[in-house]
DNA sequence: CAAGCTACTAAACAATGCAAAGTAGCTGAT
DNA sequence: ATCAGCTACTTTGCATTGTTTAGTAGCTTG
């Protein structure tokens, strides 16, 4: 199946949360959608959101050694970041609840 | 604000969804979809979908005349729309549901 | 030293929504 | 009869974003 169209915007969205809640880096973010149910998201698919949110202004990024492997980079969600995702959420909501409507009609999601 | 990649796939399928309900056609089609919540759909947005689910055989389409203006493509669904339809409920069902717990978190959406 | 895990990078690609412009039939007012 | 305005569909070119694939490199363990 492809839900590679199903997750555009989602993504991003859902890392920015991810970071929301504490100072995390890419490795771990992996771990922490597919413990929501995300199926497999690729480092290929997952860095360049990072990238994307970094030039936004959204997150900030900075160097740390692993204990365990090379260099991590950490991420911390901005001010800016902070009002997107409030933005983000009321947008993901809204079409969330049209599509529910069309889709599922009577049965609330 | 930019909901265009919100959007992507879920109007595929809330199209198909439209249709299910009943052989309707293009521009009615967008009266549905903004009359559920969805923001000023346009025409160039629509169009190709019907042309790409057409394609697909997920639907099947008749030309009619129309007592108000040009002639009319009527689309209906067919037995593979159906199931198509089916399994994009499910797989929608799925990310939203992994999305809400990232982002509402407690909340039940 | 090799295997395997951690961790990030980069390039080429495919899918889809969107804006803009165009074609055309029909109706009603001027 | 003409023009505006609504209905209805088509086409082109574009921007964004997730995916695939491959690559670099540190660390630990056998």
């Amino acid at each position: 199946m492809d839900n590679a169209q199903l997750l555009k915007g989602v993504l991003e969205g859902c890392v920015l949360a991810v970071i929301d809640k504490g100072e995390t880096y890419g490795y771990e973010i992996i771990g922490e959608l597919e413990k929501s149910g995300f199926d497999e998201i690729g480092e290929g698919t997952l860095y360049p959101v990072l990238t994307r949110l970094d030039k936004s202004g959204l997150i900030a990024c900075r160097r740390a050694k692993s204990p365990l492997g090379p260099v991590r980079k950490y991420y911390s969600i901005t001010p800016q970041g902070r009002s997107f995702l409030a933005e983000f959420k009321k947008r993901y909501r809204r079409i969330t609840e049209s599509a529910a409507a069309i889709l599922f009609e009577e049965e609330i999601l």
